[in-house]
Order: C-alpha cells, then structure tokens, then sequence
DNA sequence: ATAAAATTAAAACGAACGTTTGAACGATGC
DNA sequence: GCATCGTTCAAACGTTCGTTTTAATTTTAT
C-alpha cells in the first residue's frame, strides 16, 4: 500500500482530527500543535489547507451540516409530496428533522456520535463567527420546518411553536451532548443506560439508537402539550408565582394513541 | 461616599465581572486581564483572593449554586411534608426543581439571567474540573429529585424517568442559554417573542418569567409522553428505522385538563 | 524530461496567556 | 510611636498561542 500522506488525504485527516479534538476539549482549548500533532502533519499544514483556526472549525462543520442539512429538506419534501398538500403529521415533521440527525450518529462515515457531541456542544459557544456561521447553515432548513409546523398545528400561536422549537433543539443537543456530560451531574449516564459506555465503537452507534427511541416521545410530548394560560406580565407576583398561570394536567403518562 | 474598594469589595467586583464575562465569551476565551481590567482591580487580585482561574470560575458558581440547591431542596422538603407520604404530583417536582432555577433570573441580586445563561453554556464545556465540581454541587439534589420523580411516576421505568430528566435539564439550559444563541439559528428569537430584546436589564426578569411559563407546561409534556416501544436493539435495521417502535399520537394539542 | 504548481518541512515571529515576585500601601492593635 | 497583617501595585516570569516565512520536496502538466 503507498505513503498515507497523498496530498489531498493531508486535509481529511486533519479534519477527523479536529473534528474529535474540538469535541473533546472545544474550539478555545484545542491547539494547533495538538491538531497538527495527533494528525501528524506539519504545523503550518493547516493555515495552508483553511488558511485559520476559525476556518478549520467552519469547514469541520460545513462538511458535515451541508449534507445534514440537505438530507432533512429532501425528508421534507418526501414528506409534503406524499401528503398531496395535506398539513403534516407532527411526528412526522420531527422524525424527519431530529430522525435524520440521529442516523448520523450511528453512521460512523458521517461523523458518528463524534460529530453529534461536537455540534451539541458547540451550539452553545458564544464566540460570535461560530453563531454567525451556524445562522447560515441553519437558515433555510429552519425555516422550511417552522413552516411545516406552523401548518401541521393551526390551532397554536406561531409564537408559542418557536418556543418550543427551541426547546425540542436543546433538548436533543444537550441529550447528545450529555451523553458524558450530564451524567457526572445526574450521577446516572446515558451510556449506562445504552447498555455500554465506551465513548468510541460499536456502543455509540447503539447508543445514538436507543436515544432516538427516547427522545422522539418526549419532543413530541413537549411540543403537543397544553398551552400555557399567560399571565398579565406588567403585574409582577415577584417571589412566588408558584405555577399559577401553568394549566397542566397531573395524572400518570399520557394515553398511548389519543 | 467612600471610595468603593474597600478590601471585600474587590472580590465582589471580581465575581461579578468574572460572572458576566465568562457568560458573553466563555471560560477559556475569557484572560485574567479582562476581568481585571473591566473590574478596574489589579491583575494580581484574582490569584490572591481566589488562587487561580480555575477557583475563580469554581467560586462564581458556587456562591450561586449554594443558594440555588438549597432553596430546591427546601421547596421539595415543603412540598413532601404538605403531601405527609403521599406522592407528589410531577408538576409539584418540576416546579419545585425548574421554577426556583427560573426565579432566579428575575432577581438580579441572585445573578439574574446573567447567571442563568452562564450556567446554561457551562454545563456543556468539556473541561474536566467543570464537570467534576458540578458533579460535586449537584449530586444531592439530583439525587433527591430522582427519587421524587420515581414516587410520582411509579409506573415509568426508572431508568425512562433518567433519560427524560437529561432531556428537560437540556431543554432548560439551551432555552436559557439560547435566549441570544438559539435565535441566530431559528431566525426567531425569544427576546423579540417576549418583547423587549436587551440583554440587561428590566426586558430580562420578563424574559425569565415568560420563559417559565412557556418552559413548564413543555417539560411536563415530554416527561408525561407515552412511553417508546422499544425495539430489540441487537437487530440492526441500519439506515431507515423511521420512527418504527416509537408509537406516538398526532392529533392536535393535548387536552388542558385530562 | 522539465517547468510549473502544489504541498510539506523547519524555524521563527510577535502577542497574549496564567502566574509569581517583592515592594509599597493602609488600616489596626498595642 | 512602631510592628503587623491583609491588601494592592507594577513589573516581570516562562510558556504557549496562531500565524508567517523561506526553503525543500513532491506532484502535476506539457
């Protein structure tokens, strides 16, 4: 077999590197001698191939949100073709969103779980070029599915849906995320739960499996729940509001096909 | 008035400075000379009154968290002496654990949403000693408020009950973490969906608010979902698994008082 | 084969990092 | 008065950072 060092391999692996690295550590903390090292490329290697270390992070992410994000509008437009222009079904809307990212993380090709906890993690670094970045991936797909939802649920405020837009997108990235995060805090991991907790191999794929499984009910539980009867909020109870004002039913689970 | 440094001043103005920094830029992205210099102290000041960065970081949080664990663990001790050995109602728990969090950032003398968004971007940076303290300042609560969960829910497989709790601790902390990160993404953000859009503030403590009273009723929700039907996990359907095993249901909004 | 272009290599750049030092300051107790 | 102790100060420490430079090397195209 020839050198592995061909020239355009030089790039890849400097990109699976710093794709692993920035998820174990983040962007401020990783290095470019720990990249160029681990790599095992020359250190000016990287400013030749993506001319910064901003740059690298946005091609890390480009590589792999361009495909992501393509695959969730073409399950979009299945979707809608097959509907005849009938609204969606709620479920479907966020298996195609959040289903389609989950399959990444059992796909080693296309980032794995690696690539899930680096976008996880990375959604909440305040770094303005990395927020900058992301709103231009993210603006079109975003837009499209709020549209979907917003169709799909006539009868809720539009307001209310980007609410829990919001919710359901940090729910799925700090369960990703968290999957060796909020463990320590929880004092019981997801990974334990999966069965294995090795952080790399075949656990992990299992492991994106089984959250899947998880967490598709409970988005969909949020995002269906009884809206919130609002408050007059120029009046201000200031201590304790202690529920009032959140309607919310009290009995065990929900019934399984309402 | 006296001039304002007056020995314990200057760690009170190094930790709230340290505070709010570390919330716009990050741990690693925020240096010793920032917060010096924004707090008007000298550089050396950190290390003498706190040892290193590191402690700095350790003591912003623990002056917050201290408080907040405490409070949480008080409002569940009320809360089961009114019950007297009865189970109480999930969203007794979620009130008791969500809504002293959420409380906090209405009052700006508790770190308001400062702090709260601080704690929202932390709990994802990777950094061992993070994580290992966070460990420390939360393993009691969450312990104590598993258990509760596991009485009110006493059908629910425990370790479903887990799983959701990780779900609604990340829903809450991108919801308040992504109150100015999230709504790059979504093109929509809460602060416009709750009025007024400063980051500081009188338009904060009415953001904290509404967002609790959109936050609770979605958590409630997802914790009270149908449970997942889960699939033998040794056989392996690859790519397409759409939604199989996750029976849902897809009507409109779930009914208000069921 | 040979010129041109692309890539890698080694070394150095200035800047910024967290931390330490040792002297000066200011209040307090005797 | 003076010694004391907690605190502040300016300056420097050694290290590491991202990036650049210049030359050597490999690949590509004619």
């Amino acid at each position: 077999m020839p050198d592995q060092k061909s020239g355009q391999d030089t790039r890849e692996r400097i990109l699976d590197i710093a794709e692993r690295l920035f998820m174990e550590n983040g962007y401020e903390a990783t290095s470019m001698r720990m990249i160029t090292g681990a790599a095992e490329v020359n250190l000016a290697a990287v400013n030749y191939h993506f001319g910064s270390k901003e740059a690298l992070l946005r091609e890390v992410f480009r590589r792999r949100l361009s495909w992501l994000n393509g695959e969730r509008l073409v399950a979009l437009d299945k979707l809608e073709a097959q509907a005849g222009g009938a609204a969606l079904k709620p479920s479907q809307i966020l298996e195609a969103f959040f289903g389609t990212l989950l399959r990444m993380g059992e796909d080693e090709s296309l980032g794995g779980m690696t690539f899930l906890r680096l976008l996880g993690r990375t959604l909440t670094e305040p770094a303005e070029f990395i927020r900058t970045f992301f709103a231009g991936e993210y603006a079109q797909v975003i837009d499209r599915y709020k549209l979907a939802l917003f169709r799909a649920l006539p009868d809720v405020p539009k307001a209310e849906i980007v609410w829990r837009l919001h919710f359901m997108l940090g729910a799925m990235s700090y369960a990703i995320a968290g999957t060796d995060v909020l463990q320590v805090v929880t004092g019981c991991g997801l990974g334990d739960l999966a069965g294995e907790g090795g952080s790399d191999g075949a656990g992990d794929t299992a492991l994106a499996r089984r959250l899947a499984q998880r967490l598709m009910p409970f988005l969909l539980g949020g995002l269906r729940a009884p809206l919130p009867q609002l408050l007059d909020v120029a009046h201000k109870p200031a201590v304790t509001h202690d529920g009032a004002g959140v309607q919310i039913h009290d009995s065990g689970i929900n019934a399984q096909n309402q």
